[in-house]
DNA sequence: GTAAACATTGGTGTATAGTCCAGGGTCAAG
DNA sequence: CTTGACCCTGGACTATACACCAATGTTTAC
């Protein structure tokens, strides 16, 4: 797969994903087939690109995102460090998702008080 | 209390109060007791700043932050809008939920492969 | 009344996360 | 062998979210 369909199979554009690759957050091959270059995608890079979306969405910004990743494949860290990094990062995502519940709690609260100023004639 | 404990009590910088305000994010007063033009702070804007840094981490832009604040309080809302914004906002923060469960989920599936590969040699 | 410790505005600078060209090369079809 | 659709690099530009001044004013304590 080249440039342009994994755009639009993931909904990024080129440069958002020459980006990514330029920080290093996606290797791609190049130009396997002919002389020209051109970067080559496989499909684990959808997946991929689908968790760094994922990911920035819920507050991680792109070096967390790239140290996230590098310890979950098999490059440049010993499994202690790898563990130590995951566990890290799952102490993050955990933290953050009470403090979701705790906001999605009190915007429940806010509508209810909503629905209340909006009861007052019957 | 005036910027400076302000900072202090949330572990802001002064520099960024200053800038919440000029978004819009804070309304402090002026000055109200000598000449001076100070901003004035009142406790309920350490709630509300913590509720912005919250909301930041979370992956929240200041500028979706502020319409979940306006829908919050009072201003220049019909109450039908607040309501939409405010279930809007809802809709939104249970789907991080979700989204940032899969992830834990999938980290911690992550980690456990990596202490299966620690106990190769027993 | 003056020095320290606070505050003000205004402007410039920075990091992050991209977007948007320009100028060119490559590939497949006709 | 040219046309159109795709790709390349490099550089300039943008928006967001601040940080960091400088020059100046105010408050507080002595």
């Amino acid at each position: 797969m080249r440039i342009g369909e994994l755009a639009e199979q993931t909904g990024m554009t080129r440069d958002a994903i020459r980006f990514y690759e330029r920080i290093g957050l996606i290797r791609p091959e190049r130009g396997p087939e002919g002389r020209h270059g051109y970067r080559r995608y496989d499909a684990s890079t959808i997946r991929r690109l689908g968790l760094i979306r994922q990911a920035k969405a819920l507050g991680f910004s792109l070096g967390e995102i790239q140290e996230l990743l590098d310890a979950w494949a098999n490059h440049s860290f010993s499994p202690e460090q790898k563990r130590a990094i995951l566990a890290d990062k799952i102490g993050v995502v955990d933290r953050k998702i009470l403090e979701l519940q705790e906001l999605s709690s009190e915007l429940k609260l806010a509508l209810a008080g909503i629905r209340d100023e909006c009861q007052q004639t019957g």
